[in-house]
DNA sequence: GCTGTATATATGGCGTAGCCATATATGGAG
DNA sequence: CTCCATATATGGCTACGCCATATATACAGC
């Protein structure tokens, strides 16, 4: 098994929740993951953009460009009212799985 | 998402967890996991048989044909020595697999 | 005898998510 | 002048799990 297979379906909530609270560009959320998981999930950056784009696409997320004098352009992206209730949905079925992963499997220890 | 993008990666874990105690068939374990999940997890055929094909192939169960008098021929599955180890391993992966999701996502309530 | 359902295994082809590799561009440290 | 962190972009690949379909037997109901 690899380590993507792994995070299949998992990239989306983790990236709206980045966005959840206040608006992030690509780079600081792909850095934010990384961080709070203390490095067990990486998000690549071929993964991480076409990601944004799709989530985008879908009316999940809204991304607008900032461009400051001194400063590279970047997009900001801020988590919509649809996309809000896509990652309650998703966070609800990640709990579920991983209950019936424990259920079945017994991932937790007794 | 899809739901078997969920499932990426943890079929081979379910799996080797049922043949962990005594062996089984690889009918019986599909429905076995399907039951004990309350419906949560299903095995289709299509992935199930080239799934139980791999992990004997790479030495993680060992299955044996048996045959019965007014039965169909089934083939019994058990866990090796090297699946009892790679089993661990998974249970390990996933449990803090599930850990990060929850550090940086937040899946279980407050 | 016929039909339908559960049991039981088998496999060719498909969609797609996330990755590899690579590209472009800028600011700051040394 | 070089190197690294920052920041975004994309063509092509791999592999997993699924769809569809196939074969075969036991048993219940009529």
């Amino acid at each position: 098994m690899l380590d993507r297979d792994l995070k299949r379906g998992s990239t989306e909530m983790l990236i709206m929740a980045m966005v959840e609270d206040r608006p992030r560009h690509g780079y600081e959320i792909g850095k934010l993951i990384e961080q709070r998981s203390h490095g067990v999930l990486q998000f690549h950056v071929a993964s991480l953009y076409p990601l944004l784009y799709r989530l985008e696409k879908r009316g999940l997320i809204k991304g607008r460009w900032v461009e400051r004098a001194g400063e590279r352009r970047r997009r900001f992206y801020t988590l919509t009212a649809a996309g809000r209730k896509i990652l309650a949905e998703q966070r609800r079925t990640w709990k579920d799985f991983f209950a019936a992963l424990d259920l079945v499997a017994g991932i937790n220890p007794v």
